[in-house]
DNA sequence: CCCCGTAAGTTGGAAAATCAAACCCTCTCT
DNA sequence: AGAGAGGGTTTGATTTTCCAACTTACGGGG
């Protein structure tokens, strides 16, 4: 996995792009913070679990935490740099809810404090305005971006 | 990979959760939409690139459109579908760009319409406040949701 | 005509990752 | 003592990835 380009999505993926890691996110994030929780959660192998887990506490995205010493027993709790993964987990499950299933028949929906319903929108935080592709304008900061676009990711 | 849980995320990273598939969509809306200008700019190998593009048309998140008969030409275009994928992109950015990178050290910027750099930030369309993690709250609509925790993803 | 180059893949075989099931260890409970 | 629960590790078969080479189809130059 060698990225010819300098790029911060590549590099975030090359954390929780793994098969299993966002799930894992979602499960903590949910406060099911326990192995076997996951394990029966996320339908993931323990083996790979428990890679996946190592490696997001490496990463700083998780945290390992003993819930009981004798017998010992943990946890995984999301950092703090592992809670600011969630607006990923919102948008993702947002686009899954609008175009990988009909209307009402969302799995799971989500609350606000507002009293309404969560339907995530992505902002400039500068103008406030819900972002738009045709809005943005890409500018590479270092060579190996020869973009042949004008569109922006 | 069995699903233990109806949910959104993980039917969305069934399409899209697979290695390099979201850098694709980084290219695509970029502008690179060219098989070559995509093994080049990924690093992918092609062969895994071919099979990742077959999905992602499949899947209508791509567009597989020929731009020269004889000889037989193709580019890759986002379908709305994809580009309403941006915005986890953006998300992932500017995640990888907080934590992964030190202060000025993007390797890309991207610009809003309203002038200023683009900093991303997901929001309730209800109320037009940045949504925390502990303003949220689950329910599930569905079983196979045993929720222990009160938080939400 | 022959050879070179480009674009868009496909093919073959070795290397790495995933999977499912079984196993292990440490406690607690009855 | 026996039966779980929790949190993993081990083993061996199955899948994926990876990389390099090959293919097909055309356009251009000499």
């Amino acid at each position: 996995m060698k990225h010819p380009r300098p790029c911060s999505i590549a590099d975030a993926l090359a954390l929780v792009g793994e098969k299993y890691s966002l799930l894992v996110l979602r499960e903590v994030c949910l406060g099911n913070e326990r192995f076997d929780q996951l394990v029966r959660n996320i339908g993931a192998p323990r083996d790979i679990l428990a890679t996946r887990l190592r490696r997001l506490v490496e990463a700083g995205i998780l945290e390992k935490v003993a819930y009981s010493e004798r017998p010992q027993r943990f946890r995984y709790r999301p950092t703090p740099a592992g809670l600011e993964l969630e607006p990923v987990l919102m948008t993702l499950m947002a686009w899954g809810d609008r175009h990988l299933r009909g209307e009402e028949d969302r799995p799971m929906i989500l609350e606000h404090s507002c009293g309404q319903e969560l339907v995530p929108v992505v902002t400039c935080s500068a103008c406030g305005d819900a972002v738009r592709h045709e809005d943005l304008t890409a500018h590479p900061q270092s060579p190996g971006w020869t973009t042949t676009g004008p569109s922006a990711a």
